[in-house]
DNA sequence: GTGGTCTAGACCACA
DNA sequence: GTGGTCTAGACCACA
C-alpha cells in the first residue's frame, strides 16, 4: 500500500505522513476506522517503529488521526480531513501563484498553464515496483 | 537586496539560489551582466563564503549563471533563464495537480481555487499551523 | 451519563475517575448510595472491565468510594468528598499561581485574568494549537 | 540551570520544554540570543541528544525558539513569547475555573481561594539541589 | 496486544 | 561545529 521512495529527498516520516493522509481520502475511510498499528506498519515498511511513531504523532497533530494509548490509532473525522486537504492544496496553490508572479508569470498565464497540462498528470513520479 | 529568513526552514544556500534566480528575472538583467562576487555577497549577508559558493555552484548547474575562474560570475542567457523559470513553474503546477487529484480535487476544481485566490497573492500564504 | 473522549489524551481510566468524582458532587449523591458495578459501567462505556476496575481502585484510594467485596461499591461520606474536591482545586490553583509567577505574572494580574474570563466558562478552553 | 525531576510524571522532553520556556522569560533574554546547542544541553542534563532534539522541535513549533541547521537555535521574538506565556496561563486558568464550577465552586469562591494562597506560592515543589 | 518515551550510537547536509 | 533523521532495542502505562 505505502512505499518509501529512497530517491525522494524528504525524510521517511514525512513521506509516511503524506502518503497516509492521501490514502485516507482515496480509501473512502469511515470515521474512527482503525489505522495500522505503529509496529505493524513499521514491519511492512521495514522501518523502525520509532519512525512510524513520529509520523503518527504528526498526523495526529495535523488532525488526521486520533491515537489512543493501549488501543490503537483511528481515522479522525473524515469531513474535517477533507477540509484540511483542500485547505492545504489551496495554500500551496497560493504559494505557487506568488512564486510565478515573482517570475513574471501572472494569474492569467498560470491558468493557461494549468489548462495545458496533460489530462491526468501521470507524467511525474510514477514509481510502481 | 536579499534577505535570509531565519524562520524559513530551507537551508541558507537554497534561499540564496531562489532569491537570486528571481531577482534575475525581475531585475531585468542583461546577458552577461556580472553577479556580485562570492565574498562580496557573503559579507553583505553575513554568511560564510562557503555558503554563497555552494549557492553559486547550484545556480551554475541550473543554468542561471556562468562562473569563470579568476573573472567572476555572470548572468547566463536571459532568454533561456526565462524559459527555465517557466518550465519550473509548469512542473510544480503539474505536481500540485497530481497531488490535488489524489485528494479528490479535479482539474476543474483546482482552476476554480486559482480564480478565487486573493488578487495579488500578497497574503504570504502557506504557513501551515 | 459518562462519555469517553478519544481526543482527550488522558488514559481512559483517568477520565472515568474525573468524570465520576464530578458526578458525585453534581449528582447530589447521598452517603452510601451504590455506584454502578464494574461490569455494568464497563459495558455502558464499551470498555474492558479491567479499565473500570482500575478507575474504581483509584477512586477508593482517593476516598470517593468504598468498595466492599461481594457487595459492590458505594459513595463515601459526601461531606469529605466535598472537602477533597475543594482541596484539589486549591492545590491546582496554587500550582498555577506559581507557574504564572515564574512567567512574570503576579497574584494581582492573575486575579484580573480570572475576573476577565467569560462569565460561565463554557468556552471549552485549553486546546493548545 | 535546568534540572530534570525523576519524580515528575511528565516525560523528560516535556520538562525541558516547560523549564526552558520559563527561563526565557525570567532570564530576560534578547531576541535572537543563542540557546544551548542540542548536544551541549544533552550532556549537561545527562540525557540523549535525541530527547533534547525533541524538546527543541516542540519549542520551535510553539514559537519559542528558531532552529537553523548548521548554525544553532535562537530565542524567537521575546514579545510574542511573552504573549504566548500569558495566553497559556489564561487558558489553564479557564480550564481550572470550569473544573471548579463542575465541583460546585463558583467564580467568586475561586477568587477567594486565590486571595487566601500563601503570599509567594513556595509550598509546592521547591526542589533545590 | 497498543501507543509513547528513551538510550546509545550512527550518518547526513549544512555553516 | 550545528540541527535533523534514523536504527535497534529497551521499558513503561494502559486496554
Amino acid at each position: 500500500m505505502i512505499l518509501i521512495d529512497g530517491r525522494d529527498h524528504r525524510s521517511i516520516y514525512e513521506q509516511i505522513v503524506e502518503k497516509l493522509s492521501e490514502l485516507m481520502i482515496l480509501g473512502g475511510l469511515e470515521n474512527g476506522a482503525p489505522v495500522p498499528s505503529v509496529r505493524q506498519l513499521a514491519s511492512e515498511l521495514s522501518v523502525t517503529p520509532n519512525t512510524v511513531q513520529r509520523a503518527y504523532a504528526e498526523l495526529e497533530r495535523l488532525g488526521y488521526i486520533v491515537s489512543i494509548r493501549g488501543k490503537g490509532s483511528f481515522v479522525a473525522d473524515t469531513e474535517s480531513i477533507r477540509r484540511l486537504q483542500k485547505e492545504k492544496i489551496r495554500s500551496e496553490l497560493s504559494e505557487l501563484a506568488e512564486k510565478a508572479a515573482r517570475a513574471g508569470i501572472d494569474r492569467q498565464e498560470l491558468a493557461e498553464l494549468l489548462k495545458e497540462l496533460p489530462p491526468d498528470g501521470r507524467q511525474t513520479g510514477g514509481k510502481d515496483d
